[in-house]
RNA sequence: CGCGGGGUGGAGCAGUCCGGUAGCUCGUUGGGCUCAUAACCCAAAGGUCGCGGGUUCAAAUCCCGCCCCCGCAACCA
């Protein structure tokens, strides 16, 4: 059975879950079930990245503990992803002890196999608090940052531990090379080759202002004790919930797929790599960059404020509505619009009346011209091979993970479902005895193309697949129907039941109001 | 200045790599069906493919120049 290790960035103790946390959520967990039903042996990874000085200082501001702080917020995130139906095997917090001792094997291992990687350095120059970070000239406009033009600027100077990863420019660069689909898309590959043209500079690898963190493994010349910077201690996330160093960890590691956004790829395409391999532990297979979900044509960022209620978006139609209109609209590849209006649009094109009211009138037909069980059929037609074979192109990886055009064909899929019905016309054929064979053929074709498109979606809304799979009286549940028991599945024999609509169509007041499914 | 993405019927997008009737969804209009969630099916109208020039028998697609929008710009998820 083949491993699937999957991961999402980890998400900063910075304030409640947002559209973009969601997004990216969802969309590695619609793999997640995809790899599943494909009948891998998935492990799925989310977490949390709960260090830095933001977090102690949000904490200072309360007057309670860091801890305190990201224990709370750490529950608001796993309350979000039970909502969403996040299907993840492990929630890793970096603040766990585990992680702790992790990130300090693997340091360590840097420092006995590549001594001369980490070295001592002072650097001076202006510090945001907010970016944690250094600010080049470039970016300060009136002497502040201009990403948290309402902090001030410290001017600061310290001596840190720094990470040459200058030396790694030509792995690097080798790595892009020899295993193109290392990083996906192509777009994102060719910015980080460009950035290697241009040269890599060493990062500081820890920080002297402030202690919440892991601390750096060795003391400073001068015998202080730093605390490990942030990619140092979140990157090996995806490593230390393997259970790194312990022994079996490679069970796991490495990683099949780190799905992120595309802004973080520069760090996990250039100093995780890096950091790996001057650890000499075993690269990831791949990275997928996807892109922004953006709110009318802007991107919403944590210092300009959520401009989208998150739990009211999912209340409004539902999680697998939400999580379908994401992963339908916002192309997994690009940035995407969010917007009520197509959220609506599409909600009532695509769900309520294509797909909900194809089970609908499936279902009621099979009722009352054959009393609720499913008719044998000589040759119960799927027809849609084509269909089903571009779904499993878009999302079994090898052009990366295009989850829109996976459910861009599941509804060609329905469309044709919907054609068949009408071209065949059984409610004519009903009336007709001499045509029950046609009947039954038909009845047991429509069936099973709902059954088959069950279990496609079930990754994408796996609460909806599986209330039409109970509804169409299929054995067993959806979300453990793999694909390959698919060309045998027979409807013949299966007792229906009609119960209240899949998607029911939004009233006036739930589009005004905002209320309703 | 630089790098990346984008500018295609009313809206949102595909097509551009490998030139040759401009396609899809929504919306609009007309027709059909009546099993179904006033849903479904068929058809039609609607586009100088950002602007200008060039290559070619032929360009949304290749080349040159320009305009506009968005993001990034080395240590921010």
């Amino acid at each position: 059975m083949p491993r699937f290790y999957l991961t999402t960035a980890i998400d900063y103790s910075n304030g409640a879950p947002h559209l973009g946390h969601a997004f990216e959520k969802i969309g590695a967990d619609a793999i997640a079930r995809y790899r599943r039903l494909r009948g891998d042996d998935v492990h799925f990874l989310i977490g949390m990245d709960e260090h830095g000085q933001k977090v102690s200082q949000a904490a200072a501001d309360r007057g309670i503990t860091p801890q305190a702080l990201v224990d709370e917020i750490a529950i608001v995130f796993q309350r979000t992803w039970e909502q969403l139906a996040i299907s993840h095997d492990q929630f890793i917090r970096t603040t766990e002890a585990a992680h702790k001792a992790g990130v300090t094997a693997l340091l360590q291992r840097v420092f006995d196999r590549n001594p001369d990687d980490f070295y001592e350095k002072s650097y001076r120059g202006r510090y945001c608090v907010g970016c944690e970070a250094f600010k080049p000239d470039g970016e300060i406009v009136d002497g502040r940052c201009v990403l948290h033009p309402t902090r001030v600027l410290e001017w600061v100077e310290e001596r840190n531990w720094f990470f040459r990863l200058s030396r790694y420019s030509d792995f690097l660069r080798q790595l892009l090379t020899d295993r193109p689909g290392f990083l996906q898309p192509e777009s994102r590959r060719n910015e980080i080759l460009g950035l290697l043209d241009q040269g890599l500079e060493d990062i500081s690898a820890s920080r002297a202002r402030f202690s919440w963190g892991v601390p750096f493994p060795r003391p400073s010349s001068d015998g202080e004790r730093q605390t490990t910077y942030v990619w140092f201690d979140a990157l090996p996330n995806y490593l230390t919930a393997t259970g790194f160093p312990s022994a079996g960890y490679e069970q796991r590691w490495p990683a099949q797929l780190h799905v992120i956004g595309k802004d973080i790829t520069r760090f996990h395409c250039v100093y995780w790599p890096a950091l790996l391999h001057a650890a000499g532990v075993a690269l990831p297979e791949r990275v997928w960059a996807h892109g922004f979900v953006l709110l009318s044509g802007e991107r919403f960022s944590k210092s300009a404020g959520v401009k989208l209620d998150l739990p009211e978006a999912i209340t409004r139609f539902g999680a697998d509505a939400f999580r379908y209109f994401l992963l339908r609209e916002v192309p997994f590849d690009a940035d995407g619009n969010f917007s009520w209006e197509r959220f609506e649009e599409r909600y009532t094109a695509d769900l309520a009346n294509a797909f909900g009211n194809l089970a609908s009138r499936t279902i009621a037909m099979i009722e009352r011209y054959r009393g609720g069980v499913v008719p044998e059929a000589a040759q119960a037609e799927s027809a849609d091979a084509a269909d089903e074979d571009a779904y499993h192109a878009a999302m079994d990886g090898a052009r990366g993970y295009l989850l829109h055009e996976a459910l861009a064909a599941v509804w060609r899929s329905v469309s044709r479902a919907n054609e068949y019905a009408q071209n065949r016309a059984p409610w004519q054929l009903a009336k007709d005895p001499a045509a029950a064979k046609q009947l039954d053929e038909v009845l047991a074709s429509l069936a099973l193309r709902l059954a088959r498109q069950a279990v496609m979606l079930s990754p994408f809304m796996p609460g909806k697949a599986e209330e039409l799979w109970r509804q169409l009286g299929a054995p067993g549940t959806a979300a453990t129907t793999p694909f390959s028991a698919l060309a045998a599945l027979n409807p013949a024999r299966w007792r229906v039941t009609r119960g209240p609509a899949l998607f029911p169509r939004p009233t006036t007041a739930d589009v005004r109001t905002g209320t309703g499914n």
